[in-house]
DNA sequence: TTAAAAAAAGCAAAATATTGCAAAATACTT
DNA sequence: AAGTATTTTGCAATATTTTGCTTTTTTTAA
């Protein structure tokens, strides 16, 4: 049997039961144990899945934790979070939005630099918690229970008696000549709300949510000074976006 | 079994019933004691849950109370927790404080009966999210790290703005003559806060905390309409709140 | 306080990893 | 085609990790 195939059968394996012993590979493919250990240890090498004493998991099932169970796309979303965090500077008041990438964000916070923190999600104030160096305020409101923000009119008015120096926030959908959309009325009007409050508004956008629009219309790209996705630059993707008044990251 | 397969299920087991026993978790995976309990120790370590004396209990679950802290203490806690939904209605306006104990109510209100729930507490609303019939309003303002619960003028604030039926607040402390206390200055200012916003305040109170006391003073016995413990009424440590303008459950 | 339960520490056996090495298989050069 | 280099594979010797058991210490309940 080639190598190549019985990596393939050593992954297929993985992703079908999320977990092996090497000794079931080793009998399974027939070959010494040896050898899967080096087959495995290659593909942990390359991310496809995670080496463990005994056997190997798939990546999805290492990384069990409460608040990040199942993110999608967790490495770009890293990325862009990431990017995200040289904006920071000592004693920074800047608001975080929610969703999965702003959640990456609240995470990767640096931990050497004092910052106040605005939120309206209640997984990425959980996170900030856990920061000594952050100091965390909740805008209060009605908690909408699929997107675990808060919306409504408290919500609205509470941002209106603040003004941060960064936004970071999410979206939906973003297009170079609808600007940002979203599917839910609620949210539009509170993240109209959160741009309000901010000198300057990030925008985290993982590449596939590019060219893409919904129903409500948050704002028009003007309206945001910086968009980070995890491209280059010059990737074509973002071709449309660069003759905006828009500073790519 | 693989070590991390094993953690993972450990994982999911107090992800789902917020809290499990050591010898539980052991007869269930067939390992020895030793072995759930050095696995317990290394997910505590990654924060992944919190160890307890006799077992675990899930993150949000985690007690920041200055008393006693173990996994049985929780079965009392559940016992007061359930009495406490006695006083619920259809339509019913309430506000659940932080903590373990109120934790428990928010995981044990009626599925049947809609409410709006109003809490300043982020694992209450974390739990309180999971509830179809359960209409969420996070009291915004500065959070504590310790408590997890929003404090400071801004939520002071928000709180004067409300009038809710009733209000399940916990205490650090109790005594019949000196009343209601805290360690912490910030907490004794919400909890004010709190009775002043409700019509009927109900203390949730384990009988650990009857008769002891701590610098800060949160109100009198008097403000308190209700007290529930998982005593009997006629339980000797209770003779002291007898003569008190409060009602027993 | 005392007795019971649980946790921690130390230890040894079993399972698993790592390393170096040589034989076999494969690729490459002339 | 023959010879040489490279990769792959299995094996053996040596670490390391994991696990359950025993003993000691700590915590809890009465």
């Amino acid at each position: 049997m080639l190598k190549e195939e019985r990596q393939h059968n050593i992954l297929n394996e993985v992703e079908l039961h999320n977990r092996v012993l090497l000794t079931d590979l080793a009998e399974k493919l027939d070959v010494s144990i040896d050898t899967v250990r080096r087959d495995v240890k290659e593909l942990d090498g390359e991310n496809k899945l995670v080496k463990v004493h005994g056997g190997a998991v798939s990546t999805g099932f290492a990384n069990h934790s409460p608040t990040r169970n199942n993110v999608y796309a967790l490495e770009e979303k890293i990325v862009i979070a990431q990017k995200a965090t040289s904006f920071l500077k000592e004693n920074s008041v800047i608001l975080i939005d929610g969703g999965t990438t702003c959640l990456e964000l609240a995470r990767l916070l640096p931990a050497n630099i004092n910052l106040t923190c605005f939120t309206l999600s209640l997984p990425v104030a959980m996170e900030l918690l856990g920061k000594p160096n952050v100091e965390t305020i909740f805008i209060g409101g009605m908690l909408s229970k699929d997107s675990q923000i808060a919306i409504g009119s408290n919500a609205i008015h509470n941002l209106s008696q603040i003004k941060v120096d960064y936004s970071f926030i999410g979206t939906g959908y973003v297009d170079s000549a609808f600007g940002l959309t979203e599917f839910d009325w609620d949210i539009v009007q509170t993240k109209k709300a959160v741009i309000q409050a901010s000198k300057k508004t990030v925008l985290l956008c993982i590449s596939e949510k590019l060219n893409s629009q919904h129903r409500f219309k948050t704002c028009d790209l003007n309206m945001i000074d910086t968009m980070i996705t995890e491209l280059e630059p010059e990737h074509p993707l973002l071709e449309s976006f660069k003759n905006q008044d828009l500073y790519l990251l």
